[in-house]
DNA sequence: GTCGTCGTACTTTTT
DNA sequence: GTACGACGAC
């Protein structure tokens, strides 16, 4: 057990906490994986048997570096660990359970595409209107639905959900869900949060699986605690509840999905579901320099719904964090770009110590371009990953179809591709016929003399034999050949093949990749069951990571700030840094999705070891036109001590030259932090601003002081002359209450009640 | 039934 | 500025 030796006291006593309900909250860089890791070869090293702990994470890739991890402490036995994301584990279970909610243990597991492309089908189909019914808006109801466990049947009886729907005009949502729901269980298809979903309605109506489950399951571990939703807390609670071996990690200032369902009160109220919890607070950061984690504090101390934690670092002060103001998202990129060359020559780094993170893919482009110009290896995370490429999916859509014929958009997408003469009347007509026939789509395929007539009857009927000739061959062969076997026989590699473009040719390697990797799969040796059936299983769950080719290639990353969550670099860029682009133009409409986009903010600071860079542009381009931009008011929220800025002001005293050089001064840069606390803010001295900064405070309209005596932590106030603020403290006895305030414009001040001229904002 | 052009919506984040 | 779906011409 030397490795414990490795650890401080707190994250030790995480480890060896290893009975009953514990919560450990981990700050940013506080060695969360560590800890993860150990706890688990501590459980196996005490005599647990893999097979009876449940580690969930959020994604596959850190399922994957955790389980390396922890086979280098107790080898080859943690294979057996149940390890990976919800979705893929419960997807392994619900394939073992599935006959008992009549599904086929082949079912398929649709994409965001699939889902969409069937409700657009639906929605037309019902004759209703797509621009009211939009398929991602229709689609986030639905999922905000299945992940709050309301199933169509529910749905159309819940008075307030109905009541909402019909006062945005939207009265057939229900009706579509309905619908929705019924053609993937005819398709034998579920959709992310059915994996979900279902796993629920598995445990809730058969005690007896629920029972195999929780007695497999001694120990859970879940990661990421903070993201989960309410139907995965209950899967875990569900789980859990025999033993109460149940460990969870996570951050409540780092949760960025709640736009996803996710529910952060999960973690905020884990202490009420398990009154017995042990809780374990990891608050010293061993990745970040002082500087960063005090940008970081001064940040996240502007939200208000918290569990208390004082992230601390031991490490040196380090550098300032350099702000950077372009006039355009092309000049950005330049900076950024040329920033990255000089600092990797000055300091002897490798490109890929650096990363740019960013709010939103879009954003990738001007940096690229930038990166390129000067020669700058990269690679891109995100964006369309390789299992996400229409060929790719297209070729995969036979692979489905061969193994479960009633996968309807498999079958409307191959169907006619290649081009084999059956257009969209004839597939109208399949449809219309499996309707009125209340038959499965595949059986009108698979009988197509019986429903259609003529010409499409025989090629429908081709097709049908086409699939069903795979189907044989599956039987008999490795994923590799059957797979071969359909891409040459359904004429994909032909059509690629036949293609001279750039892109065709693209095209037919990432065929040629997929085909290798299946090729790989079929090759390996620790599997009993090689057949293309079981790569398919979870290839639905793979995203973007999993084809990282050479992981230790010499390249700047580039990402969004939401996928770089987990990870660390000793440079980090943060780029874009505006107002309705970081925060999100989406966000500002509520607290709570402003601070998600906060908490965004926070995960991007603390991705950086030892340099973090800022930058914003005063015009970028959208929507193909340029707008003009202002910079982002998480600039204001960073304590000034920490920054140093690259322009000067734009005050009387310096003419403006160019853009480029033009200077601009944040007002606070040279008289900060007297005091020495990170908090604190310096009494503005009164300048004439800019248009970027501090403005002197203009009162609202008919301002008067409020009666104060219910003041409380978190209210937004006016001051007379400070602006607006909230409240972040108070303490004290009446009359000598003293209020910490975090003023928008001047930062933190205290202020005492019974002076201060307050009006009570909300 | 197929191919091309035009119009629209997209830009929040992903299992 | 792009990508996808709708619609019309052949």
């Amino acid at each position: 057990m030397d490795f414990l030796a490795g650890l401080n006291p707190s994250q030790r006593a995480a480890v060896e906490q290893t009975e009953g309900p514990v919560m450990i909250v981990a700050g940013a860089g506080s060695g969360k994986t560590r800890v993860i890791t150990y706890r688990v070869a501590h459980l196996i090293q005490k005599g647990v048997d893999p097979f009876n702990i449940l580690v969930l994470t959020f994604t596959n890739k850190a399922a994957k570096e955790m389980r390396e991890r922890i086979m280098k402490v107790v080898g080859s036995e943690a294979k057996n660990i149940w390890m990976g994301t919800f979705h893929s584990v419960f997807a392994r279970i619900l394939r073992v359970e599935a006959e008992l909610l009549g599904y086929p243990k082949n079912f398929t597991i649709y994409d965001t595409d699939d889902t969409k492309s069937l409700l657009r089908a639906i929605i037309k189909e019902l004759n209703l209107d797509d621009k009211l019914y939009n398929a991602n808006h229709v689609y986030g109801r639905i999922s905000s639905a299945k992940n709050n466990l309301i199933s169509p049947q529910e749905y159309n009886k819940n008075e307030a959900i109905l009541a909402e729907d019909n006062a945005n005009g939207r009265g057939q949502l229900g009706q579509i869900y309905m619908t929705y729901a019924q053609r993937c269980y005819r398709a034998g298809a579920m959709d992310f949060d059915d994996l979900l979903f279902k796993t629920n309605v598995l445990l809730n109506k058969y005690p007896d699986v629920l029972h195999k489950y929780q007695h497999q399951f001694k120990y859970l571990m879940v990661d990421e605690y903070q993201d989960t939703n309410f139907s995965q807390y209950l899967i875990v609670k569900r789980l859990a509840a025999v033993n109460e071996n149940i460990c969870v990690v996570g951050d409540d200032a780092q949760s960025i999905y709640a736009f996803r369902g996710a529910n952060i009160q999960n973690i905020l109220n884990f202490q009420k579901d398990y009154p017995d919890v042990k809780v374990f607070k990891l608050e010293q950061n061993y990745r970040s320099t002082k500087t960063i984690v005090n940008a970081a504090n001064s940040i996240i101390a502007n939200n208000k719904n918290q569990l208390e934690k004082n992230v601390f670092s031991d490490n040196e002060d380090g550098e300032k964090i350099k702000v950077s103001r372009a006039f355009s998202d092309n000049e950005e990129g330049k900076i950024v770009a040329e920033a990255i060359s000089q600092e990797k020559s000055l300091k002897s780094l490798k490109y890929k110590d650096f990363a740019i993170l960013y709010r939103t893919n879009a954003q990738s482009r001007s940096l690229e371009e930038a990166l390129r110009k000067i020669n700058i290896p990269y690679k891109l995370y995100g964006g369309t990953s390789f299992y996400q490429r229409k060929e790719i999916k297209d070729l995969i859509a036979y692979f489905r179809l061969t193994f479960n014929p009633n996968d309807e958009e498999a079958l409307k997408r191959v169907i006619n591709y290649p081009r084999r003469g059956i257009g969209d009347t004839t597939v109208e007509r399949i449809m219309v016929a499996a309707d009125q026939q209340q038959v499965r789509l595949w059986d009108v395929v698979a009988n197509a003399q019986m429903f259609l007539d003529g010409r499409s009857a025989a090629s429908v009927s081709n097709f049908g034999l086409m699939i069903q000739s795979f189907q044989a061959t599956a039987k008999t062969n490795t994923a590799f050949d059957t797979a071969m076997h359909i891409a040459q026989h359904s004429g994909i590699l032909k059509d690629l093949y036949e293609d001279k473009s750039v892109e065709g040719l693209a095209r037919y390697e990432n065929i040629q990749e997929l085909l290798n990797g299946i090729k790989e799969f079929s090759e390996r040796e620790d599997l009993e069951e090689k057949g293309l059936d079981i790569f398919m299983q979870d290839i639905a769950l793979l995203t973007n990571d999993d084809n990282d080719k050479d992981p230790n290639a010499d390249t700047v990353s580039l990402m969004t700030i939401h996928s770089s969550k987990g990870l660390e670099f000793p440079v980090v860029h943060i780029v874009g840094l505006e107002e309705n682009l970081f925060p999100s133009q989406l966000s500002l409409n509520s607290r709570s999705e402003l601070e998600e986009e906060r908490r965004l903010f926070y995960v991007a600071v603390t991705r950086a070891e030892k340099k973090l860079h800022l930058s914003y542009a005063t015009s970028r381009y959208r929507w193909g036109t340029l707008n003009n931009c202002e910079p982002s008011r998480f600039l204001d929220e960073l304590n000034p001590s920490c920054l140093d800025l690259d322009f000067k002001p734009r005050s009387s005293a310096m003419p403006d030259d160019d853009f480029g050089s033009e200077r601009v001064q944040w007002q606070r840069k040279e008289n900060s932090n007297p005091s020495g606390d990170v908090f604190s803010k310096p009494k503005p001295k009164v300048v004439k601003t800019t248009s970027i900064l501090p403005k002197a405070h203009v009162p609202s309209p008919g301002f008067a002081p409020s009666d104060t005596s219910g003041l409380q932590v978190g209210m937004e106030v006016e001051h007379e002359r400070f602006g607006f603020g909230k409240v972040i403290n108070l303490e004290g006895n009446k009359p000598d209450i003293k209020a910490t305030i975090f003023f928008k414009e001047l930062g933190q001040k205290q202020l005492l009640l019974k002076f201060a001229k307050l009006r009570i904002v909300n």
